[in-house]
DNA sequence: CATGAATGAGGCTTCATTCAT
DNA sequence: TATGAATGAAGCCTCATTCAT
């Protein structure tokens, strides 16, 4: 009956979201066409209200499956590996999933650094176990001496993923030329962990 | 009939400015609506088209105004002290102005983080001065020892400044929790210059 | 597949009707709308043009169906009784279809009164056996002298059932305060008859 | 300066009103179109949202200042005259104002009579003086014998109110053949007075 | 210059209808 | 026959911009 159905409207739905997402990473919410989101998607557009209820609800949903793209990405490092190569693994993961889905993470990106206050926490919700997962690799870091304790982990979380979009900005806004995604992690840990002063 | 002098056209431009920072800050380019600008300045709609040639001409005057406003706190410490401390008074004049002027402040980096592509060269330009001064520093610290020579200076002002908006973003976004304004400077200078690792 | 069987078919297209009655009653043709009566009939949208049309040939279905029920319930009170009696059956079998049809009798009567001047000719036509019925109780009447004959009975008829659709209109709007269902064959006859003088 | 501005804006202001008075008496509410009724207007628009917060804040201005037209012609008919002359006076001036407003007039007809209940309230206030006028007209004629007294007169004036209005709408439905606007009050008194039996 | 009424392009959203399964 | 996903025309409303006073 409606087998195939299922999957093809799932198919369409998918299609939706990569659509929404490269049109709000160029012009960000209000800006952003429905009418050109469901053209480029392929589909009529119509069809963006039978599975999104608003251009909001668009929004929030092409956030949401960028989050899940991001967790997706979990590091394969073990625990006792020292801090600075388990946050460059997360970065390394974080660069992997950005090259595969550039336009979701630009939307993310913006939304966690400047996005309307009326949506924060959805995003908020959406994005903790991001936030969650580092401020685990710097307790540990902070338990065995590597990382110093003076500061609440939720701080230093919040600025090493500041950091990290900062980079991805300054990566799309350079046209990639610096930081090269290559690059990314290495330069973020390292400035990270050891700042500007020499070592 | 020449009603207006001189000095009231230049103060009904500044209260436009005024209004329209306001009405960014809280809503960004697309939502803001011209009519409440004009009536939060006391004004009438048409008046803003006798001062600005377009919505978004205002918002690259909000813009202009705001960076001639950061540039106009110079700090006042001596190029002989260390690094740390000059940067900490740049910090400490940047503090100084978003306090009198958080709208403004915020729309600048609001739009130095995350504007449309196309304005980002007229922003780029009016903000190089800021910049430029911490390259400064910067490359004077690197002379004298305080500053690691690896990196390009520009590369290391990029992270310096988008380390104090994010510093100031993390101050609004908490409702000013965390950094508040006071232990900004300290708070971002001491992450820049030596960054998690103990030390 | 065969899986439906005529009786089935019929009992849906009642459903349908039933729901659309509902629902055109509520908020009129335009408001109404098709998904959710297929809903309330515990069908599907599409469901809906394998028995009708379009909205408005359902719509159409729901008028004739009332007429239908309306001339149903037929009086069964001898030719010979006085002319009050007969209307007054008249108006107790139309309280009584009422009763077991309220959204049929809300969507007669409000196209009876204010509908579309398009869709005139089908409602009269559906609606002249109803009108003709006490067309010829009043001729009677007339011949018998108990209805002055100095105006059409035509006429006579179009006041009388105008005089109860305005009852059913006003016990609706009034919640059922005024006229009540049991006083108002009653109330409409004593004031079709003889008037607002005193007797 | 905006003195003449002022008229214009008055003036474009009835010509909406006039405008969607014709529109709403040939479609109702939800079929009209706020487009077709500006340019109607000779107008954009916008402009009538300049004027009009909405399609149906529109239309509750059209049945307000029909409310305002039929209320203006007060009959200047003696209170001692009997109680049939001064119903007729009544109906005589709708009559006169349904001939200058006659859009006016089949939008407040069709709305007190079948609005939707959600209107019901604004709608009742704006007719409500209308209605005590003819209250109080058979209040008089009570205390003086013309009027039955058993039935209270607000139902008795509700009574007449309808069957003028249903008079209006048959006037309107047969092509103006039955009843003409010069026969109306006759027609509508002498039923309203006398009913159907033989005098 | 300041004003604010008029303009009309533009966009989100609704929903009757179609059609492949 | 029943389904419900897709369609796209239609329409309300917003709001940047113009312009006569």
């Amino acid at each position: 009956m409606a087998r195939t159905t299922v999957a093809e409207r799932e198919a369409n739905r998918m299609r939706l979201l990569e659509a929404a997402a490269n049109e709000f990473a160029r012009k960000g919410l209000d800006a952003a066409n429905i009418n050109e989101i469901s053209l480029a998607a392929g589909l009529a557009k119509g069809t963006v209200y039978n599975h999104f209820a608003s251009k909001e609800a668009l929004f929030l949903a092409v956030v949401e499956q960028a989050c899940l793209y991001a967790a997706a990405g979990a590091e394969q490092v073990p625990e006792q590996a020292p801090t600075h190569t388990r946050l460059r693994a997360v970065l390394q993961a974080d660069v992997e999933w950005v090259r595969q889905n550039e336009a979701f993470a630009k939307v993310l990106v913006r939304e966690v650094l400047t996005g309307e206050e009326s949506r924060y926490p959805r995003v908020l919700a959406a994005a903790a176990p991001l936030i969650e997962r580092i401020a685990m690799i710097l307790r540990d870091g902070a338990r065995r001496g590597e990382v110093r304790s003076g500061v609440p982990v939720e701080q230093l979380a919040l600025t090493f993923t500041g950091l990290a979009d900062l980079a991805f900005l300054q990566h799309w806004g350079s046209g990639g030329l610096w930081p090269s995604l290559e690059d990314l992690p290495d330069t973020v840990v390292e400035m990270f962990m050891h700042g500007a002063a020499p070592r």
